[in-house]
DNA sequence: AGCGCTTCTGCAAGCGCTTGCAACACCGTA
DNA sequence: TACGGTGTTGCAAGCGCTTGCAGAAGCGCT
């Protein structure tokens, strides 16, 4: 593997300029960065990550901390994050946490020697405890908002307030609400949300769950969902509605016949054939983009003047999966 | 941070002592040894893996290589890699590669410095590519069998075998397998195994896709599948039954009843509640452990003697949604 | 011609750790 | 008493890179 040196040596110039004219061009006149890059290119030099890291205090890697990899939209915002980090010559390395507080405290301690920064999905443990690990390298915070930290969240919940204008309108009294885990700070904001906005319009509502967001979770309550008697059905998120509609068809209950139904994200919905379900639209990879984006300028610019994070927008695709109740 | 200077003073010993006392304990006087321990436990020392890397070598790191996060089999054996590695102190890097042979030798070329060696999952760049990124740093393959490579496979070929059996036994004739991605070397290789065996048998097979193994390609290829007029059908992963099993359900299409299904993986398949479907139990996360266990052996050892790969066996669950064909 | 200035380059220190080697004390043995 | 061995520790070099500082050119100007 050759060194800078090497590279020095074929040049004919000092390691220092190789270093300049490898990472600082501007610095170096021009003939000599000719030479130096024509030099790198022949013996195929790339720069020992760990000397670097250990020189500059940055190791290129960002974390990424997800509940579990199963669930589409964390491993849509991961590959995002990824692609992007690629772009600039970084890496984001994904850590698995199973949504358990200790083992999320964990990875934040552990690997806080390893990478630049941290962002980490729904998380699950204290604003004090993300706030400490912040103290030692930048933390942003994804999917929740966290008091003191840069967070992104989507607006899932003005994004489904107009699927219950819509249920209104439609005539709808009694709604089904398929929740997600307790963990979740997303479920219990929309949850919130909903009983206010069902105490405004009279909308009757009735939460199932909380269940793991998984498609088998949601092939499970699709039987209890139906028993309740409800004649829209909203689901947390698009796994679960997929086991739920698998399930409905073999039950034999037709969408939007029967029953309509709409769920909070459309990841798992994207490609799915046949008529298109109502959904809203939650930017998966725009979280995990702008999620690297921040850590980025945190760690390029003055640590102090974090950057704000945001709150994206959601648009909502309203679909024939919502139909007027059945007249029973 | 405290350094290893800091304990070294902290302790009243010098940092080679303190470093001795940390990575090889034994080459310590016992008093020595605890005095070191109770210093860099007070400061809360924690080595500097860039400066450690540096000197070593090693960075502590290993690259798993997967086509995508969405496929439940890969996020499984990635997981159970991170949980192994982890308990050795080392970290397993998730690189997606999309299925893309230009992608996954940009990655092995990419991380070759920053990482200690590579387990590629169905890996898609030729042979002779990953036998050069060897040269540089151990790879191993999983899911497929690359001549020269640690490889480790799944026996799905065999399990299958019983599934055919089982068909034969219960009088089918005309069977449809639905196929994995063109590039995928274990489909090729199952469906070697399915045309010899179809041969041998006298079974009439008729192949459908190739298809991405998603859940939405599932649901698309379910129609097809129905009006070919088979009598049971085999599908390439579970992901993709889940799919097929979604758009059967719309249909009316009853199983085992009107046809019988079976999948070669059962990672989605899991907790699925209702009747069971006949599935080849492949373990995916042994896979992920054994890549890990060899990557470590590699490392550690004789560089020259590569760990033998191993072909995973697999258990068949043979269940109800396997029955005589309907008599039409 | 001499000045200050900008540009470019090299020197050398140092990031925090590991490790070969040498120093030392202490042991049993001849 | 002297010697080789063993066990424990420190010294110092060095891993490959970055960067502050200073020296060397080259420039336009008076």
């Amino acid at each position: 593997m050759a060194s800078l040196d090497d590279v020095a040596r074929e040049a004919g110039v000092s390691a220092s300029t190789v270093s300049r004219a490898l990472s600082r061009p501007t610095m170096v006149a021009e003939p000599t960065l000719l030479r130096v890059r024509a030099a790198a290119d022949r013996l195929g030099f790339r720069a020992n990550p760990a000397a670097r890291a250990l020189t500059t205090g940055r190791s290129g890697f960002f974390a990424m901390l997800v509940p579990d990899l199963d669930n589409p939209f964390y491993s849509t915002t991961a590959t995002a994050a990824q692609d992007l980090a690629g772009a600039t010559g970084r890496r984001v390395i994904i850590a698995v946490t199973g949504g358990d507080p200790a083992r999320e405290a964990a990875a934040l301690h552990e690997m806080e020697s390893q990478v630049d920064g941290f962002a980490v999905q729904s998380p699950v443990s204290s604003a004090a405890e993300l706030k400490r690990a912040h103290e030692r390298k930048p933390v942003v915070a994804i999917n929740r908002r966290v008091p003191g930290l840069t967070s992104f969240t989507v607006d899932t919940p003005g994004g489904l307030g107009e699927v219950y204008d819509r249920l209104v309108e439609l005539g709808h009294r009694d709604v089904a609400y398929l929740a997600g885990p307790p963990s979740s700070w997303m479920d219990r904001h929309r949850r919130a949300e909903l009983v206010e906005h069902a105490a405004r319009s009279g909308l009757r509502v009735r939460v199932h769950g909380p269940v793991r967001p998984a498609f088998a979770e949601g092939v499970a309550a699709a039987r209890g969902i139906l028993d309740s008697g409800c004649t829209a059905v909203l689901v947390y998120n698009s796994l679960l509605l997929l086991g739920v509609m698998f399930e409905f068809g073999r039950l034999g209950v037709r969408v939007p016949e029967d029953l309509s139904v709409a769920a909070a994200d459309d990841i798992a919905l994207a490609d799915l054939p046949g008529p298109p379900i109502t959904a809203v639209r939650t930017p998966a990879d725009e979280l995990g983009r702008a999620a690297v984006t921040a850590l980025s300028a945190m760690v390029d610019g003055d640590p102090d003047d974090r950057p704000r994070g945001r709150r994206l927008p959601t648009t909502v695709r309203i679909t024939d999966s919502l139909a007027p109740p059945r007249t029973a």
